[in-house]
DNA sequence: CTATGGACACAACCGTTGGTTGTGGCCGGC
DNA sequence: GCCGGCCACAACCAACGGTTGTGTCCATAG
């Protein structure tokens, strides 16, 4: 199926007849005859009944109908999402699960009408390259890592802290607290796999490890964060750190145990990134969006790296 | 652009590679790879990069991935909609604007997994004629009409009572009224062009003009309900009918007025019909929803015709 | 009843698209 | 430095999709 048929299919249905469509398509009206006999024997369904003075939807096309109109929107979508220039609003953040993620649901809840594509890069080095290539418009990082700062073009405000949780499964010795201290996780193995040396999340995580003398493993290959929580699920021994889901669908069905962790809590600090000459309208909607909805934020009892930006 | 390659293009995107695509789709690689640049080429920007042992997305791919993927989710419902057996629940309502309109709608808020599709057939008899034949699960219309008794086979039950106002342009004589008696309304001109002899709203508004003297004209083609609005905005003399909108969207910027009808308020009886023997699940979800949403009905004060079947 | 015009379907023809096979280049690993 | 995996390019060919020409059906007018 291809979408010029289906094209064609609305404009028929539009004009109530072959003929006036096909002119509006500017093809012959045996073109548009072929185009939807070969859609109806697609379907396997007669969609319109030829009359003498023209072609009417039969309860199948009625039905067909509005399916066509919504697949053609979301072409245009599609086909908007890569367009340069006005294209819609492009955002990176860190994981789909962080909060950055549930921050731009929120934000499109709020602005349903901006268009809104999210993407992962790599690390903030990739991120800040695609800011300044015009790639995407802004990014959701950790700033600002030690010996990396920010190059003069691309601004920055810090936008929140994400508490971060310990998760294990049923079995492991901690999977009945209601809540641990970072002293109590020393000598606990946590599992992370995944972390790459010399990003922004491998810094934070290294002066954890640092501050509080934790044992973090990234070892083994990172198969997918599902394949993650299997394991974790499963091993009496192994633990890790998740950001605290704030809305989000828990994972169910594995008995994973969620602890907060205190004395200090560990958050994670997301700021937004974009660069200083970006003349996207939406840029703008969603700083205001966000510097609107960020909630006071209360650092007590938290702990960040010492490089974090102040907020 | 078509959706085989669109198929084609998550398919390289979720395997990582082309050759594994290619597999999957029962082509060669050469055939992805075609398509792949083919779809770059439309859209104009590049969607792979090419490595040593794969094919990884660019930001504009990932951008352009979960587009493709709801291309595909709404081309797969396209077809289904008109799948003979399994197909979405089918519904055919008198009009858009209608209350069983606004009924679907909640029944799709409370049951978003349920597929629905929505149809508006010419008038009961085809209904009728539909449900028989299978190509409806069940049409809300007025019932039943003298001399056209619903078959043996078509179940049916009242669902709810309608309560018409009255519509007028904003210099209308009536435009400034709250309210307005059916007494009142004799004498002025009612348009209500589409009205087709032999239907079953033909016939309630025959029994509404016989009954309190009316007059209605049916004279005039029917261009729609925007042109129906855009002339009564703009001739003081007349004024329609119109179901009262209890949740759509209210056509705006026309000047035009809704005053309620009192004493007694018409109200034009939807009820459900369905075939004895339809096995839909989605059919019995939708007659319980039915059964739990309708408000306790209060008849006093209302009109309906004689004819209509018990509530 | 017939003539006419409008609208769609069918047939023949043909260019372009999209597939295959064959081959070459590039990169990473052994 | 060779080998293997993966992708791109070229040549070839079938099949799809478009056009022109023609036939059929139906509604309407004379």
């Amino acid at each position: 199926m291809d979408l010029g048929t289906v094209r064609t299919f609305v404009a028929a249905a539009d004009a109530g007849q072959f003929q006036e469509a096909a002119a509006e398509l500017a093809v012959t009206q045996q073109a548009v005859s072929k185009r939807i006999a070969a859609l109806e024997s697609n379907l396997g369904v007669r969609l319109f009944t030829r009359t003498a003075r023209g072609a009417e939807l039969t309860i199948d096309g009625q039905a067909f109908l509005p399916h066509a109109r919504e697949l053609l929107r979301v072409a245009e979508r599609a086909v908007a999402s890569v367009r340069p220039g006005r294209r819609p609003l492009r955002v990176d953040v860190i994981a789909s699960r962080s909060a950055p993620s549930g921050l731009m649901r929120g934000f499109h809840r709020a602005h349903p009408d901006i268009e809104l594509d999210v993407v992962m890069l790599f690390d903030i080095e990739t991120a800040v390259a695609a800011i300044r290539s015009g790639a995407i418009d802004a990014s959701f990082r950790a700033v600002a890592v030690p010996g990396r700062p920010l190059p003069e073009d691309i601004e920055s405000v810090w936008v929140l802290d994400e508490p971060l949780q310990l998760l294990t499964g049923p079995a492991h010795m901690l999977a009945g607290a209601r809540s641990v201290t970072l002293a109590q996780l020393a000598g606990h193995r946590i599992w992370m796999p995944g972390i790459v040396p010399g990003t922004e999340w491998a810094a934070y995580y290294d002066d954890l490890v640092a501050e509080f003398g934790l044992t973090i493993e990234a070892t083994g290959p990172n198969f997918g964060s599902d394949a993650l929580l299997d394991t974790i699920a499963d091993t009496p021994a192994l633990a890790t750190f998740m950001g605290e889901p704030t809305r989000l669908i828990w994972p169910a069905g594995h008995g994973l145990r969620r602890i907060p962790v205190t004395d200090p809590t560990p958050v994670y600090p997301h700021s937004l990134l974009w660069h200083r000459d970006n003349p996207h309208p939406a840029l703008a909607t969603l700083r205001a969006h966000l510097a609107a909805t960020a909630a006071g934020h209360d650092a007590a009892g938290t702990w960040a790296p010492g490089w974090v930006i102040p907020r």
